[in-house]
DNA sequence: CTGAAAGCGCTTACAG
DNA sequence: CTGAAAGCGCTTACAG
């Protein structure tokens, strides 16, 4: 039903020479006639021969296949990532074998080896995995916003300083009773600095700093009871930091549901930024992480590491973040 | 820096035995005796060994991986698409290697080029593209939502019944002046059934039908200037249809900022009811396609095709669609 | 039950 | 400037 693909040996034959000669005019090496070129190249061209990149691959011991692990495409923060990283990969030659982890660790460990049997030349983790220390010091790997061991380089936005100011911002604004929301401290993650930078500019303004641990995990459902006990438990909080848009948007839709207004009675700041956010609920303030930027960083460590693996890492790679103005504060 | 990865031979020799019978104790195929395949375990236990699945590929002349051609996964319709996909991939052992073609017909192309060249086994196509035709013939393939060539099957959900539902339930809730946006005519998508189905129900009913086309090239400044034209001419217009979610909520941004309600003044439905909106932004209205079984079906189609290329294959798949209802309406 | 040999499609020293 | 030979890591008839 689908045709025979031609190989090199079918591309020699027709061009009336050897098979050696072939390659060398495909990869572009050694001295070779205009007159055999061009007859090469006619012979591919008729038989529309493309080339098997699994075999050369398996000679040059280097793949061009990257792996990229996420948690999930379906989370707009991690499609727009996975986007962009594909981007400035495609740019670079290099393939992406996707994988939605879930935050699963059995998953992620299939995965790991799965990426490992195909020859991947790197791995970028968006995840947080235990099991990753022994695996990935046998192949170069770059950690998105995630601590995952000593060797292994981190791409992250200014956490800290998104931390900071979301709460100036939230104060400024007025706001006196202002509640954190973030993932559990016990994952050392740099989102914790989020929380730090938020800690610190509250003891610095006098006000208390109250932050609350809603572990990633939870179902959407269980979110948004936590969100409620949240609002239950602080009457008087007139300020909402969200360690992600996500889940301030759900604070918004929370204060909407008791009949309160965003932002004159709550205000809500959220980080990540999102394309689709900005687009689509412009109305939210939030804490944009420069994504192409760091989407383009994380690929070029990834290859640094690939192909001048003795120049000295960074441990970190951390990019600037910036305020969007909605109107949600 | 990184381990010499063991192979079949290192193996062999640390279990004393040929590379033949480790590669029939890994394969399960053929009679080995038990201490055989005991000492073979051992050996590739104690040398962490991991098979080349490139060189597996080379001689099986089957790689287990299939291209998946989206037009962003930034966008959270095919960021979840995608994530279902590679999710029903995984289950079946297939690696999916993620393009984003951006709707760019040179990207397409090189795109499809590598994809060959990578050897995969099919490939599942979310983008028009005009050149495919050729090279599809050579290789098993499914396209979602659109129209390809005659011997590509389509996955798509029932959108002539989703057009036909979205009016009849702006109808119902008392809209008389109802405008579907659409994307252009001429590109023979399925999506283009929702407008037939709406316009069938609103002759039905004796309404006029308004279809409005959008460009989807266009970019969201621009979509955000044709929504507010459209407004501008349609002054008495209480019902918009958009042919999807995306649109939909940048109406309804355009209704409040003409300090308009939704859905008193205007009512809005939208289509796809991805997670994410409806997670997110559970007041908006929507027809919703099932995504997870279409995902299953496009995967399951395309293994069909790899595994069973003498079976029939039908033009389309076509999977029904249910309202969801939140306060737009 | 086990192994030597040939081959998957390509590339690269090494001769000429 | 060009080709024969060996090898990348694996698998499968074919012998034994």
């Amino acid at each position: 039903m689908f045709k025979i693909k031609p190989k090199i040996s079918d591309v020699a034959k027709a061009a009336g020479v050897s098979p050696t000669t072939v390659s060398r005019v495909m990869n572009k090496r050694g001295y070779i006639s205009e007159e055999t070129r061009q007859k090469v190249y006619d012979a591919m061209k008729k038989l529309n021969y493309i080339p098997n990149d699994l075999a050369r691959s398996l000679y040059n011991k280097r793949s061009n296949l990257i792996g990229l692990i996420v948690p999930t495409t379906a989370n707009p923060f991690y499609g727009e990532l996975t986007a962009r990283i594909e981007h400035f990969c495609a740019l670079a030659g290099l393939k992406v074998l996707l994988c939605n982890s879930l935050h699963n660790a059995e998953k992620e460990a299939h995965y790991w080896e799965m990426l490992r049997r195909n020859q991947v030349d790197g791995v970028i983790v968006c995840t947080y995995n235990r099991g990753l220390i022994d695996v990935s010091e046998q192949m170069p790997t770059v950690a998105f916003d995630h601590y995952l061991s000593s060797g292994i380089p981190v791409i992250s936005s200014d956490n800290y300083a998104g931390g900071e100011l979301a709460a100036a911002t939230l104060i400024e604004a007025g706001c006196k009773n202002i509640v954190h929301i973030n993932g559990p401290a016990e994952l050392e993650t740099p989102a914790n600095l989020r929380r730090n930078g938020y800690e610190a500019v509250m003891q610095r303004y006098g006000l208390p700093a109250m932050t609350y641990e809603i572990r990633s995990v939870l179902s959407q459902a269980e979110a948004e009871a936590a969100i409620c006990a949240l609002f239950d438990q602080q009457p008087q909080m007139d300020g909402v930091f969200a360690s992600d848009d996500s889940i301030a948007l759900k604070v918004i839709q929370e204060v909407r549901r008791r009949n309160k207004r965003v932002p004159e009675d709550v205000k809500v700041i959220g980080y990540d930024g999102t394309e689709f956010v900005r687009q689509h609920v412009p109305e939210l303030t939030t804490i944009k992480q420069p994504m192409i930027t760091m989407a383009e960083t994380a690929v070029q460590i990834l290859i640094q590491q690939i192909e001048q693996p003795e120049k000295a890492l960074e441990k970190e790679y951390v990019h600037s973040i910036e305020l969007v103005r909605g109107n949600s504060v």
